[in-house]
Parts: structure tokens; sequence; C-alpha cells
DNA sequence: AACTTCACG
DNA sequence: ACGTACGTGAAGTTT
């Protein structure tokens, strides 16, 4: 046995390493204890994060309480692999910090499915998340297992992940292949892979505490955790690429960024990702830059750019003016360049052996609870099919889209009880164009509609004027028009936004959502509080809907959630009868006001939704 | 690591 | 008193 000591908190801690069978037996006889005791923390040490590649191992299984931790030599096989999955099977109740990796890894690795774990466990990320949901960018301490230990366990509780990177240095490796290689009994991986447990093991405790004090809503644990499983039973069943599309797009995409930037290079612009480089050339050809970054430097995006090459935001040309090439040409390479690698190249490289990606699904993931998705696919392009017609549905199915109408609006009007806003919708009517029709009267235009639609999402995102007019790109003076006209129509609004902030800051700047999630607000920008509310509600309507999707047996088709819709393989017999139970899942009432969701049946491919052929 | 850009809801 | 676009993930360049 390798015993290793440690102090967490004052207390001396201990970490043990069962070597022969006689070790096991000590490790089982302390787990039949602790297991009746109370719950277990469990955690994986493995050869890296891509669960699915080749090659991939799980190498070591660890168990702790707040005093003991024991770490299985797994990879060393045989008695050490069935002593872990033993206990696994055996575990009551289980303490995880990040659940969804572990349980894919035991899931996939050690033969213990995800549904049997998931039911026990107590996901400490997701304790923390409810008390802080905010990364360390957003003001916040972070979800990660170091700086909540720091906070909760021992300020000087070590930082097990980095300081197993200098060790990797060390010995030769880098960050990246030193979980793979570093000796399995080396002892500082050895007690860090312990401390975890240890640290999640008095993280648990700590947190729960927390939450009582704070009165942060109870059903939101159990909630949080269902969604958690959702979500990593999507992640392990992943997306299916098509190879022989996604191949030769690849490499034409390619081809189209080394053509154009060849061309740029022509007007001096070796590297068309530096903007330093671009701003210079189009200086040098007389072009006037005006906008700057907030850095001070000119910007040169893709707003700037286009009207430059006299294209509009579809990229048809305006004939206003003399296109500019090298701004024309620098587009181009851009997109292309992007396209390929960021989309097309990645479907391959993220493919595992049988073509899939499993993204990581993170159902709690940003500040206002949204969730967040890995490889690209909450963010492929959907002005063009080209890329979407990659990703595609298992074969015999089709492709399923399931999407809220408008649902921040509706959550808007639910939350800020928005008078004729909710007659509106309780009414069936098109909330933009009731909108355009008030403000503008029975003949009004589909610019008119474009024109309240921006200014509502305007309104339920905080920007003003200057912004709504940029981004719906109708005239100043319209969009201020139409801003005033909107808070005289929906005067609640402005109402509950006050009473938003106000709320806020007599409760140390953080805003209690419908849910109860607690939103901390940033005192500088406390308006967007209106946002962090619809948003927030929007989410836990989408976590609704998966939960209940998965009790009319949905799961089995579901692929993705994106925000406000579901994505969903299912077989082409049965797509429409699918696609209604959808639509019914998604459709609910909030304080009365309608939520309602549209199907689309696709065909094989995600794109043929976005008019791929098929 | 910071900055900039670009893709989405 | 007034006004502020919100939230992400990924890639490339520069420091």
């Amino acid at each position: 046995m390798i015993e290793l000591q440690y102090v967490l908190a004052g207390d001396p801690v201990r970490v043990h390493a069962p070597e022969t069978d006689a070790d096991l037996d000590a490790f089982r006889e302390w787990f039949e204890r602790a297991n009746a005791r109370g719950p277990i923390a469990v955690d994986t040490e493995t050869t890296g994060l891509q669960i699915y590649s080749p090659g991939y191992r799980l190498r070591t299984v660890q168990f702790g309480d707040a005093n003991d931790a024991w770490v299985l030599l797994y990879e060393r096989g045989g008695h050490h692999a069935e002593y872990a999955r033993e206990a696994l099977r055996r575990c009551r109740e289980i303490l995880i910090h990040n659940a969804a990796f572990d349980w894919l890894v035991l899931d996939r690795h050690a033969g213990i499915p995800m549904e049997t774990l998931a039911p026990i466990t107590t996901d400490t990320r997701i304790l923390a998340t409810l008390i802080d949901p905010r990364a360390p960018a957003g003001g916040g301490i972070g979800t990660g297992l170091k700086p909540l230990s720091a906070k909760w366990v021992d300020p000087a509780a070590p930082d097990t992940q980095n300081g197993l990177t200098k060790v990797f240095n060390a010995l030769g490796f880098t960050k990246e292949t030193g979980w793979a290689l570093i000796p399995l009994t080396h002892k500082t991986y050895l007690l860090y892979a312990g401390l975890d447990v240890l640290l999640t093991a008095r993280l648990a405790p700590a947190l729960r505490a927390e939450l009582v004090r704070l009165d942060v809503r109870p059903a939101l644990v159990p909630y949080e955790h269902t969604l958690a499983r959702i979500c990593a039973t999507m992640q392990r069943r992943g997306l299916l690429v098509d190879q022989d599309y996604a191949v030769p797009l690849a490499g034409r995409l390619a081809e189209d960024a080394e053509r154009y930037g060849a061309v740029a290079a022509r007007y001096g612009v070796a590297s068309v990702g530096s903007p330093a480089q671009v701003a210079e050339a189009l200086a040098g050809m007389g072009e006037r830059l005006t906008e700057r970054t907030d850095s001070g430097a000119f910007k040169v995006d893709k707003a700037v750019l286009l009207p430059m090459a006299d294209l509009d935001r579809d990229w048809q040309r305006i004939g206003a003016r003399d296109p500019n090439v090298l701004a024309d040409a620098v587009l181009r390479a851009k997109r292309a360049g992007k396209w390929g690698t960021t989309y097309a190249a990645a479907f391959l490289s993220n493919a595992d052996a049988d073509s899939r990606i499993h993204p990581t699904i993170s159902p709690l993931a940003a500040r206002t609870g949204r969730m967040s998705v890995t490889a690209g696919l909450h963010q492929l392009p959907s002005s063009d099919h080209v890329i979407r017609r990659a990703i595609i549905a298992e074969p015999g199915h089709v492709v399923i889209s399931t999407d809220f109408q408008a649902v921040e609006m509706r959550v808007l009007a639910a939350l800020a009880k928005v008078r004729r806003m909710i007659e509106a919708l309780s009414a069936g009517e098109d909330l933009h164009s009731f909108t355009a029709e008030l403000l503008f009267g029975k003949d009004f235009t589909p610019g008119h509609r474009k024109l309240a639609k921006g200014t509502g999402l305007g309104k339920i995102y905080g920007g003003g004027a200057i912004t709504i007019a940029r981004q719906t790109g109708a005239p100043i003076e319209d969009v201020q028009r139409t801003l005033k006209a909107y808070d005289h129509l929906y005067p609640e609004i402005r109402r509950a936004s006050s009473r938003w902030q106000r709320q806020a800051f007599q409760n140390g700047m953080v805003f209690i959502s419908a849910t109860g999630r607690r939103l901390p607000l940033d005192r500088d920008r406390s308006y967007s509080v209106v946002n962090y509310a619809c948003q927030s509600a929007a989410r836990d309507l989408l976590g609704q809907a998966l939960i209940t999707a998965e009790e009319s047996g949905m799961l089995e088709y579901m692929r993705l959630p994106i925000h406000d819709e579901i994505l969903a393989s299912a077989p082409r017999e049965d797509s429409e009868e699918i696609a209604r139970e959808f639509e019914r899942c998604m459709t609910m009432n909030l304080y009365g006001v309608p939520i309602t969701a549209d199907a689309e049946v696709g065909g094989r491919s995600w794109g043929s939704l976005y008019g791929a052929a098929e």
C-alpha cells in the first residue's frame, strides 16, 4: 500500500493507493463503513479529456470522505478494476465535482452505465453555480474545484491541476501528454488524485449550508441534476458527421481561403487575420478608418469592411461605391478560413471512430444559467446551409428542429406583466406585427415589422437607438421614434426594469429570477437585469421542455439543446408524430402567457432545414 | 494572456 | 438625470 499524508484545514488526511489484494481488501472494508455512513466522493484520472478518442484510458478511480482518500489503480486491470467497479455499483450516494465528465468516462471505460450513477449523484459544481454562477472573467470566483476549495475548505488547498502540470514539465512531458505518460504511482499524481476527492467531500456540506443560508429554492438542485443527466445522455450519443461531404468541403474552403489570401497578399497583407496589417494596407489605399477598438486600434471587422467592399449585410452588391478589392478579399479569405477550420475541419478532427461528435453540453454554463455547447455546434452559420449540411441524422432518420416562438419576448411580457403584450399573445397574435400595427397603422410594411422586432429585442438587451439602428439597418430617427413609442405602448417594461434593479441593489447586487436562481448583476450595468431575467427564465423553460420531452420518451431522439430549440433525429416514418410530440412538450404557459413551439421536419441533414437539398 | 474577430441564440 | 445591446465558443495574431 502506498500511504501519503497531507493536512487540510488543520486536519491530517490520508491518501491510500492499494497495491496488493490485501490492500484492496482494506479498501473494501473502509468503503463498506464509509458507504453506510454517508456520501462517498468519487473522481477519476484519465489520459485526457477526449473521452471518445482511440486509445483513451481510465487510469485511476478515487473514492473518499473528508479524511481518507483511496486511489484505485484502475489501469492495472484485474482486481484493481474489479474492486473499483464493485464499489461504484454499491455506492448509495456519491459526490462528484462536474459529474458529467466522470459519468461519461465510467460509462464508456468502466462499464458502469451513467444511468446507475446519475440518480445517486450530488454534483458540487451545480451547488456552487447555484450560489454564484459567475466565471472568474465575470467577476466571480468560478466553479473550479481549486477556487471553491480555497474559499470553502482551506485557503492553502493546492491547485492540483496546475501542480501536476509542473510535475509533467519536470518529467519532460507537456500539459497535454502528461496525463497519459506520468507513471501511475508517481507520488504527486496519487496525492493530487486523492486530494480531489477529499476536497469534494469537504466542499459538499459547506455548499449545502450556504444554499440554505442564502435561501436558494431547494427544487433547483434536483432540477439541475436531472438536466445534467439529460444533457450528458445527449453528449454520449453525439451527432453524426457526413464524412463524404465534410472532407471535400474542408478542402474546398481551405482552397478558397488561400486564393483570397493571395489576393490580399498582393496589397501587402501577408496575414488576413492581422487587424493591424489590414488597417495599415487599407489606410495606404486611401480608405478612411474611423472606428476604434477598446484598446484604441483601428477597427477592421466585418461591419467596417462590408460597406468598403460595397456589400450589404447579406453580401449583396449595394452599388454605392467602387468596391475596395482588398476589403473584399480579406472578407472572403476570413470567412472561408473560419468556415473551413472552425467548422468543416473541426467536424473531422472532433469525430470519433464512428464519425460521431460528442460535444460537451454544459447545462448550467452562462451567468444567466444558459447552456453552452462545445465543438462549435451552437455557432454554425445559419445564413447558408453548407456547414450544417455536414451534420446528419441517423441512418433511416430525419432531422427535426423544434423551437420556441419569440420566447424571450413572451417571457418579458409575462415577467413584466406587460398588459397589451399579454392581451395580444393570449389572442394568438404575432407580437411583432401587433406592435407594428399599433405603431404604424394597419398598413404597416414588412420593414415596419422588422423595426418593431428589432426594437423589442433591443429593449430586452438594453440597447440604445444607435445600436438598434446598426443592427436593424433602419435610420436612427425611425429607431428613436419607435423606441419612444415602444415605451408609451408598453410602459410596464421600464417600470419592471427599475423595480428589478432596485430589488437587486437591496439584495447585494443579486437579482432572484422567476425560478429562484441567483443572478449577480454588475453595479455599473444594472440595466442588464431585464436581459438576465428574460434570458434566464427562457433557459429554464427550455430546461423544463427537456425534462418533459424525456418523460414522453423523446430522449432517444434528442441530440442538442440550442437555447430556444431542441434538435432531434427521428425515424423518417414516425417523424411527423414525433415532431408534434416535441411541440407538445415545448408548449406551456408562463403566468398566463402562452409559450408556443413550432417543429420543422427536414431531410437527412441539418442543412436541409436551411435550404440544402437533403 | 490579451486582444480582435466572427459564428450563433 | 441620462444612457448603456445580453449571453456564449473558437481561432488567429500579437505581446
